[in-house]
DNA sequence: AGCTATTCATAATG
DNA sequence: TCATTATGAATAGCT
């Protein structure tokens, strides 16, 4: 340009940046409204100075407009947050509307339990029963679970049962044994305590 | 411009005007890239031609990153369909968050409350135990106000009954009375239909 | 900000 | 589409 050719770097000198960035800005937004003027075209133009001041100029008036063409061009090429965003958009509502149901279930439920002696003032004769039958039924359902680990624990006692008669007998065995071999009748008469030792119970 | 001045006005040949468009929108581009450059700043342009081709210049490579950030920077100008599905975003992040906790809560209740048939697979024999007599007592509650509710109503049909009986003996006596007056024995047999009318049962 | 010398962009043309 | 060129436009450096 006049009176010297600049080269294109950043130039360092803050006064002269500043002096270039307005006048080249200037130009280039006159520029871009010359190309919308003669050629027909949108043009929109974002700047953004090194100090964060913004400007803009979009042809048609609207600079949304112009975004979300950009957006409708660069379609697919929309940026994974973006899409994200509107797709999250969407989810989310639905994923509430699930979490509002689920609430209203649980909250009905809880209600009905845990109402506790006040709060079924209002219900009727017919919900009432139906609790009680609920009730009925978890009750059930605890009481097959306590059968259920009963069961376990008797069957683990009478496994145990097993081994201890079986180790007793073998103590027994040995002990005969060590009488029979050694003499000494008087270690005899006490199985059961040895075992205990044995199998930590 | 060279070998005549334009007219600042759409040109009418399409050729000249696509021709012009090329050369122009390179020069608007290169003048971007050129502010860019010397002024430390970042440019977005958007080109839409006439017959919709787009181009663009971002000189900070991404011109989403660009759009994102004229989103911020307009700001309060931001449309109100975007900045509803801006907030909204958020706002419905934090609604399923809060609902999410609620349903813990709840669910947490509900544990405690109903072990709901399979819940109770982790719970102790202590838990369970709870957990039933915690559900007796509820049941209690339940047929206690049962009773209630059919106390009442016991109530209520005997004082209906009261009533319709002073009801019915007023009939008679007035009807015996009619009999005597004047003479029509034949209407007093049927008392207790009349009484149905008067109360509407 | 305004001026001016100089470079740049580009309209017209081949 | 590309190259050339004459000319208007943009602007760097200065005040």
């Amino acid at each position: 340009m006049a009176r010297g050719k600049v080269q294109m770097k950043r130039i360092e000198n803050p006064v002269h940046r500043q002096v270039t960035f307005c006048k080249r800005r200037s130009g280039l937004l006159k520029k871009a409204k010359e190309l919308s003027v003669l050629c027909d075209a949108e043009i929109g133009v974002f700047i953004f100075s090194p100090h964060g001041k913004f400007y803009e100029l979009a042809t048609n008036g609207s600079m949304q407009e112009l975004v979300e063409r950009y957006m409708k061009v660069s379609g697919g090429n929309m940026q994974p947050d973006e899409q994200a965003k509107e797709t999250q958009s969407l989810d989310a509502k639905e994923e509430i509307n699930m979490l509002k149901k689920e609430i209203e279930i649980l909250q009905k439920g809880l209600r009905y339990l845990v109402g506790g002696g006040a709060e079924h003032s209002q219900m009727t004769m017919d919900e009432l029963l139906m609790l009680e039958k609920n009730l009925e039924i978890w009750i059930c359902h605890i009481r097959s679970k306590k059968m259920e680990i009963m069961s376990k624990e008797i069957q683990l006692l009478k496994n145990k049962e097993g081994i201890m008669k079986a180790a007793n007998q073998y103590l027994q065995d040995k002990i005969e044994e060590s009488v029979d071999f050694s003499n000494f009748a008087s270690m005899s008469p006490y199985p059961l305590t040895i075992q205990n030792e044995i199998f930590e119970f």
